[in-house]
DNA sequence: CTTTTAAGTCAATTGTCTTGACTAATTTGT
DNA sequence: ACAAATTAGTCAAGACAATTGACTTAAAAG
C-alpha cells in the first residue's frame, strides 16, 4: 500500500476560466477608466475587436453596460463608448466597530445608496448579533423598496471589524481589543442570518479597498493604506490585490513594538484614537465622539496638539517602516479619524524620514491623506463582494 | 480633439494563454509533488483525463518529462507515474556581492552542476562586468560541454544582488552600500553580454526563491525569509509569489529603524554580518572569512557570542515585526550566515517575542533554519527564469 | 469627390478542452 | 477459477471561445 499523501497543485483553466477573465478584464477597464469603446477595449486588453464585441453584447443584455453618445475623435468612424451600469450590481456593507456597527448598500460604480447605523450594546455577539442582522435586513429591505432589480443583482455582503482573527487572546479586560468578536463565527453566522455571500476583512483592508475603488489608491498596483481608527492598522494592496497574510491578519501594524520612553510598547498604543481618548480623558462611547474630536482639532485644542505631536513622531517612524518593508507607489493615511485631526497629523509628520521612497522619479506623494468619512470602512467592505465577483484575478481563472 | 489618456487595462487571455497555464501547472505539480500519473494529475489540478493525457504526451516528446516504473495501487489498472527530467531546461545563476561574485548552472529540478566564483576588484562596473561576464561565460562553455542539449535549454540567466535599486545615495563612501552597482544598468548590460533573458533581483529575494523551490519554505504560500548577509533584508513569498514591490525594493528590512542605546538606527547596523565583523574586527575581504567565521562560532567564541547575544535582541524584534505584517506561515533565516552561527542565532532568539503567530493552530515552527549556504543566493537566482519559465501565475495565463 | 483612417460586423476557421464510450489491467469476492 | 468492481488510460466526436480576413459604415483629409 502506498502513503496516501495529499497531492499540491494549482487548478487548471477551461473554456470558461477564459471567458471569465475577459469578461472581467472589460467591466475591470471600464471601471477604472470610465466608458470605453469596443475599439478602445479590444487596444487596451489585447483581444481582438470580435471578442470584445461578443463580450459587451452579452454585458449589454446582461444589463452590465449601455451605450454612451458616439463620439467623433478625428478621422475614421465614430466610437460608440459604452459604460457600466450602476444598477448593474448592489451589495451591502458592515462595519462593526466597538461600540456602533453601519450598514451601507452600493452599486456597482461604487455609490452609496443606503447608510444606517446602530449603537452595539456591551457583551459582545450575544447580544450584538441580533442588532447587527437586524441592521442588515433594514437597508437589505430598503434597498429592495427603493430599486427593484436590487435584490436579484445583490452579490453579496462585506463585513469588516477589527482585527487580529483567530489568536487566543485572554484579553478580556483589554479595551483595545475586541475578543469576543474575534473569537466568534461571525462570517457563519451572517451568512446563515442573510443567505448571501458573506466576506470578513478586518477594517485597515475594507479602508484600502475602498481607497482602491474610489479613493486615492484608484488604479494603483502598490499601495499602502494606514487606517487609524479606534485602533491602527495597515491596509496592503500589493500587486494589485489586497493582501491578507495565511490567516487574514497581515497589516496589523498596530502591534508592531517600538521603543518609548525606554521601553517597547506597541505603536497601537500611542497612534490611535483609542490612545487619544485616553490623553483627553474623553468617553469613547459618546455618541457625538467624531464630531467633537473634529470641532477640538479644526480649533486646534492644545491638548490635541499635544498628542498629535506625539503621535507624530511614531507615525513618521511607522511611514518609512511600510516604505522600506512594502515599497509601495504611495501611503495613504486614511480612515475612522475625522478630517481636521488627519490634516494636523500628516502636517505634524512632515519632514518625512529618509527612507528608499526617495526616488528621483517618484510620481505621486509619498504620504497622502485619504478618505476621512466614518463610513469607509463600511464602504470598503460593501466594495468586496463587488470586486470578488468583478475583479479579473488568479483565482478568477481557475476551474470552479 | 480628445485627450489621448492612456487606458489602464488588465490583458485578457485566449487559448494559448490557457493551455500555457495548464502545462505549467502540471509542471509546477510534478515538481511539488514528484512523479504523477496523468490520473492523480487530472485529479489535482481539476483537468479532465484527456487534456492531461494529451499535455503530458507533447511535454513528453519535449522531452521535459518521462514515464517512471508502473506502480500498483490497489485495485486497477497500475498508474504510470511521469516526473521531471532534469536535463529538461537549465538556467545560469550569478550573484554579485561586495567583494565576489558566483555563478552556477542548475537544471530544470534544481540540481547545481556547476559553481564557480571570482573576487570582484575594486571599482565597480567599469571593472567588474567583465569580471562577472566572463564568469557566467565560463560556466555557460562548462555545462554546453558537459550537456550537449543544455544550450539549446537555456531559459535564461538569473542575476541577485544587494539592494535597494534605483535609490539616489551619496553614499561613495558607506562600506553598506552598493551604490555603482546599484545605479549600473546592470540587467541591460548582461543582456547584451550574454544573448539571454535576465532577471535582476535582490538577494533576500532570491534566497527566498531557493527556499521556496528547494528549501524550507517548499510548497508554502506564505513565508518570510530573513536573509542574514554581508546585509539584512526580507525575502518576501506572499500568496504563492515572489513580492518585490513597485521598484523592485520590498523587503528592505535592513533599513528599518529600531530604537537601540537611545537613538534610531538601521537594524543593518546592528544585525548583519557586516556588524559582526565591524564587531570582531576582521577584514570582510579575507577569502576564507566564512569558514572564519564558522571555526569561531562552532568554538563558541566569547566574542562572536556577545555579538549574537546583541543581534538576537534586534532580531527577536524583526521576527515579531515581520509576522505582525506579513502574517506568514513561517519565517525562515537564511543567507550567508555560516551554519554555526545561524543555529546559534536562532538559539538566542528563543524565546520568541508574542506576537499574531502564536496561533492554536499552528503547524509550523515561528522560526525556521533555511540555507545556510554561500551559494543559496546563486541558486535562487538561477531558480528564478525556471520559475519565471514554468510557474503558473497570473501574469503568465495574459497574452503575450 | 476620392482617398485614408478607424469602428465595428459577418461568417468561416482554429485551437483547446470536454464528453461519453471504450480498452486494459488489476484486486476482491464468490 | 471466474465474474464483478475498480482504476488508468485512449479514441473520436463535439462544444466552446477566441481568431482571421473580408466586409460595411462613417468620418476627416487632400
Amino acid at each position: 500500500m502506498n502513503d496516501i499523501r495529499p497531492i499540491r497543485a494549482t487548478s487548471g483553466t477551461n473554456h470558461e476560466g477564459t471567458s471569465a477573465h475577459n469578461r472581467r478584464v472589460i467591466i475591470d477597464a471600464l471601471r477604472l477608466n470610465g466608458a470605453l469603446s469596443r475599439a478602445d477595449l479590444a487596444r487596451a486588453t489585447r483581444l481582438t475587436k470580435q471578442t470584445v464585441s461578443n463580450i459587451m453584447e452579452e454585458l449589454e443584455n446582461g444589463g452590465l453596460v449601455t451605450s454612451r453618445e458616439t463620439v467623433r475623435r478625428g478621422r475614421g468612424q465614430p466610437s460608440t463608448p459604452y459604460g457600466l451600469v450602476p444598477e448593474g450590481a448592489f451589495a451591502i456593507g458592515l462595519q462593526i466597530d466597538r461600540h456602533i456597527t453601519r450598514a451601507i448598500a452600493v452599486d456597482l460604480v461604487g455609490n452609496v445608496l443606503i447608510r444606517k447605523e446602530a449603537n452595539l450594546p456591551a457583551g459582545g455577539p450575544a447580544t450584538g448579533t441580533p442588532v447587527v442582522l437586524r441592521l442588515v435586513q433594514d437597508v437589505r429591505s430598503e434597498l429592495k423598496q427603493r430599486v427593484a432589480q436590487a435584490e436579484k443583482r445583490l452579490v453579496g455582503l462585506g463585513a469588516a471589524m477589527p482585527g487580529p482573527f483567530g489568536i487566543d487572546q485572554n484579553d478580556v479586560d483589554n479595551p483595545w481589543m475586541m475578543g469576543p468578536w474575534q473569537r466568534f463565527p461571525l462570517l457563519e453566522t451572517l451568512s446563515a442570518g442573510t443567505g448571501l455571500n458573506v466576506t470578513l476583512q478586518n477594517d485597515a483592508a475594507a479602508c484600502a479597498t475602498a481607497e482602491r475603488m474610489v479613493g486615492a489608491a484608484h488604479g494603483l498596483d502598490h499601495a499602502v493604506c494606514l487606517y487609524v481608527g479606534y485602533g491602527i492598522g495597515a491596509g496592503l494592496i500589493l500587486g494589485g490585490e489586497l493582501y491578507s497574510g495565511a490567516h487574514g491578519n497581515a497589516g496589523e501594524i498596530g502591534m508592531a513594538l517600538l521603543t518609548a520612553g525606554g521601553r517597547l510598547t506597541q505603536l497601537e498604543h500611542r497612534a490611535s484614537l483609542a490612545s487619544l481618548y485616553d490623553h483627553l480623558g474623553v468617553d469613547p462611547m459618546a455618541p457625538d465622539i467624531y464630531s467633537l474630536i473634529n470641532d477640538r482639532a479644526a480649533a486646534d485644542d492644545p491638548d490635541i496638539l499635544a498628542w498629535i505631536e506625539r503621535a507624530a513622531i511614531d507615525l513618521r517612524w511607522s511611514v518609512q517602516l511600510i516604505e522600506t518593508i512594502f515599497d509601495p507607489q504611495t501611503v495613504i493615511l486614511c480612515g475612522g479619524a475625522p478630517a481636521a485631526l488627519a490634516l494636523r497629523l500628516i502636517a505634524a509628520m512632515q519632514p518625512l524620514l529618509p527612507s528608499n521612497a526617495d526616488r528621483p522619479d517618484r510620481l505621486l506623494p509619498r504620504l497622502q491623506l485619504g478618505m476621512t468619512d466614518p463610513w469607509a470602512v463600511a464602504r470598503g467592505a460593501a466594495a468586496e463582494p463587488i470586486g470578488h465577483a468583478f475583479d479579473p484575478r488568479f483565482s478568477a481563472i481557475l476551474k470552479s
